[in-house]
This record gives structure tokens, C-alpha cells and sequence, in this order.
DNA sequence: TTGACATAGTTCGACATCGAACTATAATGA
DNA sequence: TCATTATAGTTCGATGTCGAACTATGTCAA
């Protein structure tokens, strides 16, 4: 009972591999799984900043920067600063970026059916609840 | 019910966190994760190759070389080659690398207490063979 | 014996990631 | 008003990580 480290770290790579390829298989060649939280991100608020995104993601502020800019580069946000507060760049989704919608949404979909593929409901509500509390106590711990 | 990559992502994440910081109080500075995996293994078995590193710690072998160079350079551990098997690395620690065992035993133990503190055996059970199928249908799902 | 294949490692280029140092802009209080 | 402080981003150097290409050594069949 004491593979607890091991099983997250591995689901966690898998996971990250498999998303990869699929990111690939859609024409996303080459995008990171941070990736993905920025385009969830801007799907539902259609724009962020770069610290919005930042702590949506949970990546540093210089993560972000090299993240979105080769999304920029690839032609599905853009980049731009705010007229409100001139210190901030407002990220937006780009016709290409609005089109991948349907394909990411449908990838989630998949990826949720597989983890939990022959796990009952029951242990599926349990291993979330469990781990919440996991969460929190490895969060706490950081904080001391 | 569907926050299980979330969930995993945060934990591995925090988990690394904690376990760099951790190793930085017992004089490991800039040591990751992985090369704790390399002294767990050493630990129990004395001696390994470059190939069984890589195997244990789920890394490539490219990335071991990396990570032992650097472990070399530190003096924890010694690499030469084999006389069986020329093409071989034989990884061993070094007295000092030996001298790393209590703190780091303290350190696995510390980690087990505090991530199931406050959850009873009954889910901590629950929570690992659970975790053991999603792992299976991920790996399953990357091989296909 | 020798040519084909397999295995062990390294090197190289790319990239996500971080923290520290930095610039620029906004906000606040005396 | 102006100095101090806070906030938004970028740049830079370091590092773990991977895959591809490569070298070197071992194995095995014809």
C-alpha cells in the first residue's frame, strides 16, 4: 500500500504521452499538454491574459511566454496588449484555433472513457474523493 | 467525476516539488526526482547498468546518462565499464553515495505519512487498486 | 568464419520548465 | 506630485527529458 508515488507519476506520463499523440494525430504537431490548458482556457473565456493563463495552467509566467508564443507562431492565438492596462497581452483564439474546438472536445471525451474503463462508478467517485484529500495534504506540506 | 487528470497532474507535480526540496535539505542540491529512483535501486542492489537504471527509474537511456554524469560529478556515484560485457556501465555509489541511505529512507517514509494523513487504510487501499486499473488502461491505450 | 542482427551507451538538437534578474506600467500614500 | 511598492511580462541560463542518429560490442545463423 505504499505505490501511491509511483502509480501518480506514472498515470500522470502516460497520460501525457498519450495526449501528446493525440494532440498530433489532430495536426497539433509538436504541442505539450500545456498547450491543451490554454486552449481550454480560452474555449470557455474566449480571451486571457498572460497571468490568467499562467495560474490556469499552473506554469510559471515565463512558462507561459514561450507556450503561447509558439502557438502564435503556429498560427492558432495572437497576441496582443491590452488597451486597458498597457503592462498586459490579451491571448485570443485565431479562426484556426476556434476551429480545433470539436476535435479537443472530443479527445477529452476519450480520455475520461479510457481512464475509467472498467472502474464502476462507486470507485470512480472514491479515487477522486481520495485523492482530493491527497492533493491537500501534499499542497499543505509545500506551503511549510 | 471528472477531475482524475487534474488530479494526478497536481499531485505528481507537488510530489516533485516536495521530494527536490526535500533532497536539497540533506545536501543533494539540484537533484531530481529520477535520481532518487537511481539511489533506491543502488541502495538494494549494490551495482547496476546504465540499461537497468533506465528501466527501473522509466527513463531513456539517454536520459540516464545525463542524469548518472551529473550523479558522478556530485561523487555519489561511480560508472566504469564492465569486464562481462564491454559495450556495459557498471553504476555504484561511492561512500558517500552509501552514506546517503538513512536520510533518504526518512525521507520515503515522511512522504507515505504525510500524503495519507487523514485517510483511512480501508481508502488508502482503495485508492492504489484503483489506480492500479487506470494505470493498466492508460498503458494499454498507449501501446495500441 | 563472417555477415546480419541485436544490444549498451553516448551525442545531439529540441523543448517544457523553472527561478532570478530585468523592464515597463499601474497604484498608492504621504 | 512624486516616491515607493505592486503587478505584467520577457529574457536568460540551467536542467530533465525525449527521439534520432551514431558507435561499439556481442550474438547467432548459414
Amino acid at each position: 500500500m505504499y505505490e501511491i508515488g509511483k502509480l501518480v507519476a506514472r498515470i500522470h506520463e502516460a497520460s501525457h504521452k498519450w495526449l501528446m499523440s493525440e494532440l498530433a494525430s489532430i495536426g497539433l504537431k509538436s504541442l505539450a499538454p500545456s498547450h491543451g490548458d490554454i486552449l481550454v482556457y480560452l474555449f470557455e473565456h474566449g480571451e486571457a491574459t498572460m497571468h490568467e493563463l499562467a495560474q490556469f495552467a499552473h506554469r510559471t509566467k515565463s512558462t507561459m511566454t514561450v507556450l503561447v508564443d509558439k502557438m502564435v507562431q503556429l498560427g492558432i492565438v495572437t497576441k496582443e496588449k491590452s488597451t486597458l492596462d498597457s503592462r498586459s497581452q490579451i491571448v485570443r483564439l485565431t479562426k484556426y484555433g476556434e476551429s480545433l474546438q470539436g476535435a479537443f472536445n472530443d479527445i477529452s471525451r476519450r480520455y475520461i472513457a479510457f481512464m475509467y474503463s472498467g472502474v464502476c462508478d462507486k470507485d470512480a467517485i472514491a479515487v477522486e474523493r481520495i485523492l482530493s484529500k491527497i492533493l491537500s495534504n501534499v499542497q499543505k506540506e509545500n506551503t511549510e
